[in-house]
DNA sequence: CAAAGCCTGTAAGAATTCGTTAGATTCCTG
DNA sequence: CAGGAATCTAACGAATTCTTACAGGCTTTG
């Protein structure tokens, strides 16, 4: 974000509010208040904050109903202000989709903090993308049509059981995987010598990716602790 | 996500550690925990935490540098927890990269709900390629490939074990180990004749670095005290 | 419906890893 | 230099993992 982050805050009574927006302005944020829920939904149509501040305690709707269309329908970082204190307020508010909850009265440069702490990060994307396809090492898995696709462009059919196989590891690059989540994550229907199953789904995909079997270099075995799936991973 | 999230967490007094180890797992997260920041180090460099849980009060680092460390380098959200209620500690914590800084005493409830607000939002960027390189006296150890290329370029794979050990000692450059920290480090099941399988450790190490038994130039003895590394070391 | 082909789990033997054992060697103390 | 403790390493063996072969099941084909 090359400007200065836009933040919508929700807040109905009028001191508060005022103080939040010279707050945040100060704080090199810009900011655009409102004082009741459908005023905000009405100008959502044209604008998008990169974070909203809203307080639960709105005259004219549920807050919390606002909370979980928000999170649901826009990529916005969502904080809860408000003065309820109770435990279980914070965790339902979370749970809807809040990604801070902050209890009023706040101190001006903790709601800094937290603000900038989530705008850290990028924005939640659309859950539209697929990400069907993924290459790596120079391969191209594409679990669309079942096919991998060599560094040298040749394509190979791919089983469902080798897939599942790889999407485990393209799912945890770089991190041991252990031959117990192996089998929560592979639906081992506790078959007693499941564990033989799995060595060998393990080695008909190394085979196919054409592994070295005694220096293998992208599915590495950790004696008894599990594998390792080394590459960088690009999906599309 | 395919499969449970990873939560490491970071906290040196062991009930508070099994109870939020309790409360994760119970919740449906995979948990590793760490007492020391120096054990949490090392372990980093196999597993990729989805989520860091870490104490500020750690007795062998300062926990501000460390999430200021983890922040930049690693993905993982990060969650303090500590016991220091002051306004000031919060916006620090927070402006130093912490995702998120909760105050013990914590309800269990209210953890795993600012946890799953975290997890919610895609990690950012995975840091690009970091390699797990190290080079020493005309040797370079890769704990990706596991694979150790002596001075004159002939590349030897390298066991689980062996490479435990090597890192140990890059980790330790020019420090005396005793058998003591080895255990810890190495995490020695406590058999008691695991003395002895150090010293094959050791042995087999040193012959695969090519050290003259007679007189080791890396890899040196202190009788009755320990052993210590002695090179140079450039990580990359 | 039979035959052929592919997928996938099971079994079995080979290969690897790594802790254990035990005898040899080295080191310190007196 | 003797004696005991600590360390080294070769050899063994248990546990783990790899690969090949085989069989049952399912789908495709004639």
């Amino acid at each position: 974000m090359t400007d200065k982050p836009l933040i919508a805050i929700l807040e109905d009574e009028p001191g508060i509010r005022r103080i939040m927006s010279e707050t945040l302005e100060a704080a090199g944020f810009r900011t655009q208040c409102f004082a009741r829920a459908t005023e905000f939904e009405a100008a959502l149509r044209h604008i998008t904050p990169d974070a909203c501040l809203v307080d639960l305690g709105l005259p004219d709707r549920d807050g919390l109903a606002l909370v979980h269309r928000l999170a649901t329908e826009s990529g916005a970082a969502i904080i809860i202000v408000s003065g309820r204190t109770q435990v279980q307020d914070r965790v339902t508010g979370l749970e809807l989709g809040a990604d801070d909850y902050i209890i009023k009265p706040f101190e001006p440069a903790e709601l800094i903090a937290r603000l900038r702490a989530r705008l850290r990060r990028p924005p939640a994307q659309t859950r539209a993308d697929q990400r069907n396809r993924a290459s790596f090492a120079g391969w191209t898995a594409d679990f669309d049509q079942y096919a991998l696709i060599s560094p040298d462009g040749a394509e190979t059919p791919m089983s469902h059981a080798e897939a599942e196989v790889l999407r485990m590891f393209l799912d945890n690059p770089r991190r041991l995987i252990s031959r117990a989540q192996m089998l929560e994550i592979l639906g081992g229907a506790g078959g007693e010598s499941f564990d033989r199953a799995m060595d060998v789904r393990i080695s008909r995909l190394r085979s196919k990716l054409g592994e070295d079997p005694k220096n293998p270099q992208l599915i590495k075995t950790i004696y008894g602790a599990g594998y390792i799936f080394l590459a960088e991973i690009g999906w599309s």
